[in-house]
RNA sequence: GAUCGCGUAACUCAGUGGUAGAGUGUUUCCUUGACAUGGAAGAAGUCGUUGGUUCAAGUCCAAUCGUGAUCACCA
């Protein structure tokens, strides 16, 4: 039989689709979605990380995306009007440099088409890929507020940003000025956290410098010889006794011939190199101090995409990284060079287009890092709670080490800085509204707009409240966003995203929020891992262990790979995602599909659940095993601790209902409606986690179908409900004898036949009339004796018996009526097996030119087979015994 | 270098001071009327190491080893 024509496996496909259109369509995601099950006051709001408009979600998005689906569904269906906010971000770097690459393979430039006809293509660019991820997003079952999506470009938020921007600057909390910051010759300007800094081997360049008075030459250590060009000093140790007589002391630069003065600066490390440090203030961090301390001239030597300028002589016109190598030989020919060794150390790579990033002076645009204050302090006295907590270590480390934010970019894609420059009488204005057509101080109308735009960060920071109208104006005013939004869904309740962006986005969002609401954003932070594949590796193209979210739920279903990311999002750990653990939540799918078609042998439609209609022991048990699970479950579901909710779903499920409910009704038929009931619940409980399964599930058992009735996304989510121990020890009691009978039965190999009698002693016996069935059916014996604990002992003793001793009972099974004689033939032939295996191993153990000439290996598996034989041949000959 | 994780069964991992748990794998058995994507019964653990606190420690504290991540660095 071919996979999909087999009979009893749950075949998802035909539903996913159908049941998402009308759960889209009937409104449900939205904000009165769940109207009828509202309770009064009650909001629960999550925005959605915004995916970049650069291409298709990988499996990262679906954890994050499941993972708040999980809470939305839940609180939904708890009673909450629930904003769950979606929306895309612009991504200013990268969607750019997307762009930038199509038109490459065009055979054009962002420059032919200029700004304008640029921003078209990004825009076009924005469309396809939101389209992409949106539809991705569907796919993944995931419920946000659709009728709301948002793009961090649209007209509402563009107001926003220039809003806050105004209000920023007009704080002082925005600059400008002439920094050293961090440059890519591809990408602009960037701020510290785009830097990553990796491991690199390189050299060592020993120079010689010529003293000016021709006296000698000293000698400086350098990774970067290129840059001596720019060098205006040379510094020694004030304490170091070996050079510090020539502080004062000129030399000239080789080549250039240009002096410059030794000076005494205790940033040394008299221990590191030779001691003398080549100071170049406009191209390294460390010696821009050294320069603004001695007040060295700053010479810069490359131009802004990298090229070398005047000041590098006949060098000029090269591009930086192809000149070290002529530089080198260039020193090298005329002598300077004194050695080059081998050098580990860390280069600065730019996050997005992996270019090295180069110290460079520029004038940019800066948010203060004083801004950050009050969000330190706020979080600090617990008005935001991380989860798992100890991530508020990183985040103060960050936030109190933090430095002036760059926030220009070298880009056109975004939102450009509003600010404007009166050409006539240079007055520096920023314009919130339209764009102005003169200056307000002359009038002239020579004004021109500052060219770059902000850091995609910025208007991110601005998410959980520029997406409830704040700073919109009137745009998109009771179409994407309500009047009363920001009274009743800010702050937030919770943030849910990826750890990797705590400093670039939550960090930010904390200090913005702070201050341009005087609220923090958000209540509860989760942050999740990242997740990798099943060695523990990061996913990668090039390493090709890539697991695409669309192609797994083709193969799995999404509710699989929804539950197994759950299932394995342990807080503060990897996610190591395997086909084994998503083939594990198909076969979990599978078995809830199994228990419905077992109910619906029995009957075709079941009641929703009513503790009072549950009358049977077996049904009062499972509802108390339910009620217990719900507890659970909504316990870790609101400390989110995902895997334990979802793994105490999946014991319920599988280990007590099936493995013992469904079994046990197998006995008593007239729990079987009481089961179904409960198992209509379940579905409920389970539905943040399925939602596919479920609601098909709990559609199959109700009358109707979903097209005609209400779906189990908006009905009311279980309740937690007193559990009744008594029953539960009964049951406890029936299952430990189910299990002991079973055992006994194994003994004498008739573990899955049925067997004439049984005896099981217990010291109460006051149930056993309501025991009797159960044990008799599920451990297969046509007649359980159930009799007190001391009465029979004696007249067992006095026949031919097996037993099996338990925690609270004990089974006696009468050998008088089984045929042991098979069962002791088995178990003779298997001794006398030993028996000559033992013998032959012990012969050649024994032998001394055996030991004296085999390979070591050889031996030591021979004395562990030895051990093993020895070790079945006590069993054996224990069980043996007992039947004699 | 600083900070933060992690170390528990063969593997992947839960474990919230109170008798060591799950899934997978493994051994034996079962096509038993929901399910072989299944069922039954088992075997399997010096909880990294050493100290300390406690009536009681896998859990709290200290040290140490191994491992990973983040941040910061020396030209």
């Amino acid at each position: 039989m071919s996979e999909t024509t087999k009979k009893n496996v749950y075949n998802p496909k035909e539903i996913e689709e159908r049941y998402y259109k009308l759960w889209e369509e009937r409104n449900y995601f939205e904000i009165e979605g769940n109207k009828s099950i509202q309770k009064p006051d009650k909001h629960f709001t999550i925005m959605m990380p915004p995916p970049n408009v650069t291409g298709r979600l990988h499996i990262g998005h679906a954890l994050t995306f499941t993972l708040q689906d999980i809470i939305v569904r839940y609180k939904r269906m708890d009673g909450y009007k629930t904003l769950w906010q979606p929306g895309v971000d612009h991504a200013g770097i990268a969607t750019q440099n997307v762009v930038e690459k199509q038109l490459l393979a065009e055979g054009t430039t962002k420059e032919e088409l200029g700004r304008e006809g640029f921003l078209e293509r990004a825009w076009l660019q924005k469309e396809n890929s939101q389209d992409a991820i949106t539809g991705q997003l569907r796919k993944l079952g995931v419920s946000p507020a659709w009728s709301r999506e948002r793009f961090t470009m649209d007209e509402g938020l563009g107001n926003a940003v220039k809003k806050s921007f105004k209000q920023m600057y007009d704080n002082g909390f925005i600059v400008r000025g002439n920094y050293m910051i961090n440059w890519c010759t591809h990408d602009g300007a960037l701020s510290d956290i785009e830097v990553e800094h990796e491991d690199h081997m390189g050299k060592m360049y020993h120079i010689n410098y010529p003293l000016a008075d021709g006296s000698g030459n000293i000698t400086v250590a350098t990774t970067r010889p290129e840059t001596y060009f720019g060098d205006t000093a040379v510094m020694v140790h004030p304490d170091d006794e070996r050079h510090n007589a020539l502080i004062g002391k000129k030399i000239k630069l080789p080549l250039i011939d240009r002096e410059v003065e030794i000076i005494g600066d205790s940033h040394v490390d008299m221990e590191f190199g030779t001691g003398f440090v080549k100071v170049t203030p406009a191209h390294d961090t460390n010696d821009y101090e050294v320069g603004k301390r001695h007040d060295l001239e700053f010479i810069t030597i490359f131009d802004d995409k990298g090229f070398l300028n005047e000041h590098c002589g006949e060098l000029q016109g090269l591009e930086r990284l192809e000149s070290r190598e002529i530089i080198v030989a260039k020193l090298d020919e005329a002598g300077f060079m004194v050695k080059i060794e081998d050098h580990a150390h860390q280069v600065g790579h730019c996050y997005r287009c992996k270019n090295i990033v180069e110290p460079y002076i520029s004038k940019q645009w800066f948010v203060k890092k004083e801004f950050a204050a009050s969000a330190i302090e706020k979080v600090n006295n617990g008005e935001a709670e991380f989860f798992p907590s100890h991530w508020i270590n990183s985040y103060n480390a960050w936030m109190g080490e933090l430095r002036d934010w760059c926030i220009s970019r070298q880009l056109w894609w975004g939102h450009q800085i509003p600010v404007f420059y009166c050409d006539d009488c240079d007055h520096e204005w920023v314009e919130e509204g339209d764009a102005p057509h003169v200056c307000p101080k002359c009038n002239s109308e020579k004004i021109h707009q500052d060219p770059d735009v902000l850091d995609t960060w910025f208007s991110s920071g601005l998410w959980p409240f520029s997406t409830l109208g704040w700073g919109n104006d009137e745009a998109f005013k009771g179409e994407l966003w309500n009047e009363d939004d920001m009274k009743n869904f800010y702050p937030n309740n919770l943030l849910v995203t990826g750890f990797d962006i705590l400093f670039f986005w939550v960090a930010r969002m904390l200090m913005m929020g702070e201050n341009t609401t005087g609220e923090l954003p958000f209540k509860d932070i989760y942050l999740h891992a990242l997740v990798k594949d099943e060695h523990g590796e990061k996913m990668s193209k090039s390493k090709g262990n890539v697991i695409d979210p669309l192609e797994t739920i083709e193969k799995y279903s999404t509710d699989a790979l929804r539950f197994t990311l759950a299932v394995l999002a342990v807080q503060g750990r990897d996610i190591k995602l395997s086909e084994d653990k998503l083939e594990q939540s198909r076969n979990f799918t599978n078995k809830l599909f199994n228990a419905t078609n077992f109910l619906q042998l029995n009957q075709e439609h079941f009641d929703d659940l009513n503790p009072e209609n549950i009358q049977t022991p077996l049904g009062k048990y499972m509802l108390s095993r339910f009620n217990l699970a719900v507890k659970e479950t909504r316990g870790f579901m609101d400390v989110y601790r995902f895997n334990d909710a979802a793994t105490v779903l999946y014991r319920f499920l599988w280990g007590e209902f099936c493995d013992w409910g469904i079994e046990l009704s197998k006995a008593d038929k007239a729990s079987v409606a009481e089961l179904g009931s409960i198992f209509k619940a379940s579905m409920k409980l389970l539905h943040p986690f399925m939602p596919f399964i479920t609601e098909n599930l709990y559609r199959r058992l109700s009358e109707g179908e979903l097209e005609d009735s209400e779906s189990i996304m908006v009905q009311a989510y279980p309740e937690e409900a007193k559990v009744d121990e008594d029953i539960i020890k009964k049951f406890d009691l029936i299952m430990e004898a189910i299990v002991s009978v079973r055992r006994c039965k194994t003994l004498i190999d008739k573990g899955n036949q049925k067997i004439e009698k049984a005896i099981v002693l217990l010291s109460d016996i006051n149930d056993k009339w309501m025991m009797k069935p159960f044990i008799e059916k599920l451990g297969k014996v046509e007649n359980i004796t159930i009799q007190s604990r001391n009465k029979i002992t004696e007249t067992i003793l006095s026949k031919s018996f097996i037993s099996d001793i338990s925690d609270n009972l004990e089974t006696y099974i009468s050998t008088d009526d089984v045929d042991m004689s098979a069962i002791i033939g088995k178990l003779t032939k298997q001794k006398e097996k030993l028996e000559k295996e033992i013998n032959k191993l012990n012969g050649m153990l024994n032998n001394e030119r055996f030991v004296a000439n085999a390979p070591e290996q050889v031996i030591v598996e021979n004395r562990q087979a030895l051990a093993d034989a020895s070790e079945k041949m006590a069993k054996v000959e224990g069980e043996l015994k007992g039947f004699a």
